[in-house]
DNA sequence: CATGAATGAGGGTTCATTCAT
DNA sequence: AATGAATGAACCCTCATTCAT
């Protein structure tokens, strides 16, 4: 793996080695969460996650490196369920599979609204990083697969209209203390369907 | 006006100071568009302003400070423009108000979508202000009058849901490059009409 | 003047800043001077100086530019005492004019060998800078100037020899502790006298 | 041999052992030679060698101790060589014995003026040490004795002029890039005569 | 003996804010 | 009022050294 400034220093091999580099990244996440990029500084993440700030460098070049692999982390998580939620679309009804691309995006983004703002707003003053870019492209590609398998006619578009709008619902509502996902994916549905007619 | 540590330090009466007042916040405002947060520092905001820092502190408390005005500002700008736009709605059809209520959101949010999302996030962490907050209330409220005005049954959850989503749909075509606000125009209509449906 | 990375932040026209400039460069030139380069950080030069980190940084971008500026000004000293020592090379005799030019040679190195060694190694690792380095070429250019008025075959690299071995010299015997100007002028006229008979 | 904080650690009497030790004295070597002391740390030496720090802690107490070493084995070189040059000094001519003298010392600091001089100026800066100091001394004795062979007045003081000019000749050919030592054992051998005359 | 993860003091630099002029 | 020099807390990052495995 390179070392650029901007990716891991080292793949932790080791136990003890991973599980600092998990405290490190759980660390961080948790003061995005909490406090925003303004209070997420090195020595803090270090001494939220119980290790010295040396430790913290020893596997994170740079800050943005943090930012980098925790924002790598949750689209990578996001891109799987998305792709899971699509993988039976030839067999599925529109609305079956919809359902569950829905469901995937709602339970992402509604639990730590506040995170994912941050790390929204975060990622467009990181230099661009060809894994997380792609990361990008692939989210919107696996829902403009899914529309143009379903004779949509401008599939890119549409989709890229749809994935924001539909962050920015659920944002919004999450911000203002929503948390129940039922309630939020009727309303994603509505949303979507809406706009797809 | 008290002078708290976050509101302007003075209302500058005399044309002179106007005028430095708002070189200030004009100053500041292209430094949020151009470089974000990041680079939003008091004395570059002063030097592009062409004062000296001194000046600047004799308008302005502190850093948050100017930034809650911008953000007060062009809260300002939005819900006046929807006033305007829902003025008429009794002698309207839905169609017709709901149009120009779009056409304010659109022109509001395409023309800086850097600049839009930039102070969206600052407003999270910057401390509770009662007029801003009440500038972001009147704004949905607003839309919520609207819909009540057409026999919606939710109308105050409803309008966030749309102003977020809409605002979700601008910023992401917006951040792509998207400049176009007859386009854009139509799919906010799309999805308007769509989940109110 | 440019605001790179090695040059002064600002030429100090206020008294004021005048003071503070040059005493920033007065402590950092005795740090270098008594611990050399290990002990030479921004901290402790500005507690020297009695002024603030934040202050030396007013003045000076970086530790670096620092450390340009004093050997910047070192030679501009260097240089215009040899040009001072040359200017009447054309009426006076060989030995008088070299005479001038060892005297001020002398005078320069041997006063601060330590200073002037460090200064010496510290400049390789500095940034190439335009007006640094060719005040360095204009010193030997000075020196081949002389020799070749006076029908030097090699001129400049004989006086890159020289300028090279009477550092050497005055150096090695600054550091064994001699400090008589006059007793290291006998040797320096011998060392050269010799070399270029 | 005592462990103060400046000496080897063990002297390495297995042959493992000594590869390793060899190996990171010159790995260290190769750091000076190419990026000066800013670069040179205890990882990085590590890291070229092969070795991991805590094997490398096992043979240098210090950093400093690597330094030395390096310092103590190209000494000894140097006075062996010196040694040698002079060792028939009472059947030779004069001439013949210095040339000898002169090319041990081209040899010796042409061919990386860049690391000789980081070590000169090191050295400077090291605990004084009495090997390591006791070696200098013996380099200019040695010289001196020659010159006090040939009935020379004040050969300590000579013989350190002289090594002290030979060194600044070379060291500023070395840095000016020429590479040829006949070339400059023609200029050395000028430089001495004219000097000793 | 070797490894390499961990430590934390040290040092470079920024920037919000104050205050003498 | 306006200026801009000065301040210093805060933050990023490095590297010599230790020590559990």
């Amino acid at each position: 793996m390179k070392s650029t400034s901007i990716n891991p220093r080292k793949s932790p091999k080791q136990a003890r080695a991973r599980v600092t580099f998990d405290a490190i990244l759980e660390a961080a996440t948790r003061i995005l969460q909490d406090d925003g990029l303004r209070k997420f500084n090195t020595n803090r993440v270090a001494e939220v996650a119980g290790v010295s700030v040396g430790t913290l460098y020893q596997y994170f070049p740079t800050k943005e490196a943090i930012l980098t692999e925790i924002i790598r982390q949750k689209r990578k998580l996001m891109l799987d369920a998305l792709k899971e939620a699509t993988q039976d679309m030839a067999r599925e009804r529109f609305e079956e599979t919809l359902d569950k691309l829905l469901r995937a995006a709602v339970a992402h983004q509604l639990r730590w609204p506040k995170l994912a703002r941050t790390l929204e707003y975060a990622e467009a003053f990181l230099p661009l990083e060809h894994e997380t870019d792609a990361l990008k492209v692939a989210i919107v590609e696996t829902a403009a697969a899914f529309l143009a398998h379903h004779q949509h006619d401008t599939p890119v578009q549409t989709a890229r209209d749809l994935v924001g709008a539909l962050r920015g619902l659920i944002e919004s509502a999450g911000l203002s203390g929503e948390t129940d996902p039922a309630a939020m994916l009727i309303r994603a549905r509505k949303l979507s369907l809406g706009y797809l007619r």
